[in-house]
DNA sequence: AAAATAAACGCAACTATGTTGCAATTAAGG
DNA sequence: CCTTAATTGCAACATAGTTGCGTTTATTTT
């Protein structure tokens, strides 16, 4: 099964239609090394629409196909989801992680689970953002 | 010594001068019982410009005054700082917290203390952010 | 206590993203 | 191929981010 079939799979399979741009959305954020930053996205989609990358955006985050990896308030990086997500729940079991010399964000999986306990809450979401300096940078 | 008295310290500290708008926005933000959203600020300092405001808090937030302390890259909230943080690093060992309920955003300090390790990395700061359901909405 | 100075402030202006409505287009199923 | 519901582009509006500049003010110096 080729890329584009797999991504037309995915989108039907959320009851998404499996239009042009759709595709060629999913090819750019999947096609990128590591989480690509929405600056990119555009100049890479400047022939769509703002409103229609808005909302392709919108459509493939709340599909649970794509999901956002920003750390701490810069710039929206997004990615591929690795796990079956769904709008209500993306539940990653990866932390993200910038670089800050060369700015790139990745979702990097952590070896030892982390546990959080929190006395009198119910935790539904973790999001971890770690922040340094990668492995070319050093 | 009074707050205002305290504030002007901390100021001064950062050799940021003591204006009256930045120690109403200081008591603004240390006054809410959690983390104060961006709106919030907004309508309790409509007096203010509107890029008073903005310059105001990256002062506060460049002099390690206060922290952002957003969830999932939804609306910014800001908390006054509790450690000693600069501009360059703001060291908080604790977790931000949103409840899904009642949007409530807090700043809690987990006991058992965080251990993450991505290999050939160096790791320079650590933002855990989490969400649920808080106390008083169970 | 008054003057000097460097910072803070308000205003205008521009940029970018978020968001909605509506008409035109198109994917998917029969 | 035709129907229909979803998708797309355009226009329009809202809000936050950001910069420059002239005026005001907090703090220092005389």
């Amino acid at each position: 099964m080729d890329i584009e079939t797999k991504f037309t799979a995915l989108l039907r399979d959320r009851n998404l239609k499996a239009t042009p741009k759709r595709l060629e959305l999913l090819s750019v954020v999947a096609n990128y090394n590591s989480a690509i930053p929405y600056s990119e996205i555009q100049n890479k989609l400047h022939h769509f629409d703002r409103v229609t990358l808005y909302r392709t955006l919108n459509a493939m985050l709340d599909g649970g196909i794509i999901h956002k990896a920003s750390v701490s308030s810069d710039e929206v990086y997004y990615a591929m989801c690795r796990e079956y997500c769904t709008s209500e729940c993306h539940n990653h079991k990866h932390v993200h992680f910038k670089c800050l010399q060369c700015l790139e964000v990745s979702c990097v999986d952590v070896t030892n689970p982390i546990q959080i306990q929190i006395p009198n809450v119910v935790i539904k979401q973790v999001e971890i953002e770690v922040s340094g300096v990668c492995e070319k940078c050093i």
